[in-house]
RNA sequence: GUGGCUGUAGCUCAGUUGGUUAGAGCGCCUGGUUGUGAUCCAGGAGGCCGUGGGUUCAAAUCCCAUCAGCCACCCCA
């Protein structure tokens, strides 16, 4: 029993868990379509490159949580942390720049090595969309907007707060870079350790620290609207305009930063409280300047992507599963006739279970496990008078009924 | 990568200051006469006590290591 475990961070999803996500993938999706984007998937390894020249070389996702594994061919592979990278690729390699606006979906698993928690695991499985080529701030708005319908037909909207941020162009943060590094370079003997670090490598960090010292040096620090180039401002302006217009509710946090270079301008995050530390149920932004980083024509994006494992957790409820009709067939006849009757059912839109061997008491022990409605029981004393006997599971009422009508008999329970 | 807590049957858990055949509930299987499920009764299967070392006459119980889970940091979905 120990020696085969799972590989740490990986989980089974089994029952009603699978059945979990592929609702909420499946709920997702309809959306989606509902807003004219079709659905793609691309491999879940890619050249290491592809990871690495797009999410920056100073992010943790590349410098310390990434599957890299070398084939038989010598290529450095890599199990996708994410999965914007993979469609940008799928862009340049597969020519899509002359079918501009590209709208897709994807979902599927994504891989960091990262230390296992509550709502973090090493294999996990992201719904993601993404609108390549539309630099309007009105695709921004529709793209969020198009996340708020999913996290309300799942019935969690109320539970999250979208909250708001613009990291602006590249001039806008850069500018605003610099004026941080000099602020906290001054005050850097107050900074936490961990801050200290992050001033060199990725000092807009900063911002999102928890650390309560560091937290109160933020009180004084350059704030990013100051910094902001005039269209960087009225893109931004313009995004908080159509949330509005759509009837979107957010909250500006200033502090939200993200974690992989290739954002600029908008930047969002739906959270929550009920999730423990991993309060990040859905995220994204915008990502003018990666597909011209991987190589290929300058084209703006915007997309999110949101955790199934996080969202499943907030939809505790099984989804509703359409109740069985069981058939016991009793006797070498009897189970002939059950196995021809489920093809005839099934056919006819029914859910039908059979049942493979034992006799009649645990026929209905087995159809009352699996919470079927109702069983047909089909005996010699039964085929002899060319019908079966159809039990209601619920109240125990029993009916016989010609084999010839089972099928529209039965017709209720589709 | 760092820290705290945890690891006994399929599941949820007991297991006294180390002491002989490791327990319960639920679940599972069989039976309670002929073809009727959730109840009831009787029986049964199922444990390298996470793994590997060590201390001891004796370890599920003590020590060390290791693996895994949970929670937090970090980071993120």
């Amino acid at each position: 029993m120990a020696k085969l475990q799972p590989v740490r961070g990986t989980h089974d999803l089994i029952g009603d868990e699978a059945r979990s996500h592929l609702a909420i993938a499946g709920a997702a999706r309809e959306i989606a379509e509902r807003y004219g984007f079709a659905p793609m998937a691309t491999p879940i390894f890619e050249f290491t490159e592809v990871f690495q020249r797009t999410l920056g070389d100073t992010s943790d996702i590349v410098t310390k949580e990434m599957y890299t594994f070398e084939d038989k061919g010598g290529n450095s592979l890599t199990l996708r942390p994410e999965g914007t990278a993979g469609v940008a690729r799928a862009f340049i390699s597969g020519g899509l720049q002359n079918e501009l606006p590209l709208k897709c979906f994807y979902h599927g698993p994504m891989f960091r090595h990262e230390r296992p928690q509550k709502g973090r695991q090493r294999q996990f499985h992201q719904f993601g969309v993404e609108l390549i080529g539309v630099a309007e701030p009105t695709a921004d708005v529709e793209v969020i907007a198009m996340a708020a319908d999913i996290l309300d037909t799942l019935g969690i909207l109320s539970e999250t707060t979208l909250e708001l941020n613009t990291l602006g162009d590249a001039q806008s943060k850069e500018q605003y870079r610099e004026a941080l590094v000099a602020y906290f370079s001054g005050v850097s003997d107050k900074l936490s350790e961990e801050s200290r670090d992050r001033l060199v490598r990725n000092p807009l960090r900063i911002l999102d620290s928890k650390d309560a010292g560091d937290r109160a040096l933020l009180a004084d620090a350059p704030r990013f609207d100051d910094y902001m180039t005039e269209e960087a401002a009225a893109f931004f302006a313009a995004v908080q305009d159509g949330l509005e217009t759509v009837g979107v509710a957010f909250k500006r946090n200033p502090h939200i930063v993200r974690g992989l270079d290739y954002y600029s301008h908008t930047a969002f995050e739906f959270t929550t409280e009920a999730l423990g530390a991993q309060g990040t149920v859905l995220a994204g932004g915008r990502y003018d300047g990666l597909i011209e980083t991987m190589g290929g024509p300058r084209t703006p994006g915007v997309g999110w992507g949101a955790g199934l494992e996080r969202l499943a957790m907030m939809t505790d409820a099984a989804p509703a599963v359409t109740r069985a009709i069981t058939l016991v067939g009793l006797g070498e006849a009897g189970e002939r006739e059950a196995l021809r009757l489920s093809g005839v059912l099934r056919h006819a839109g029914l859910t039908v279970e059979l049942v493979y061997k034992g006799g009649l008491k645990r026929g209905l022990k087995r159809a009352d496990r699996i919470n079927a409605a109702v069983a047909v029981l089909i005996g010699d004393d039964e085929l002899e008078r060319g019908t079966v006997t159809v039990r209601n599971l619920d109240t125990g009422e029993q009916s016989d009924v010609a084999i010839a009508d089972l099928k529209d008999h039965l017709a209720a329970y589709r």
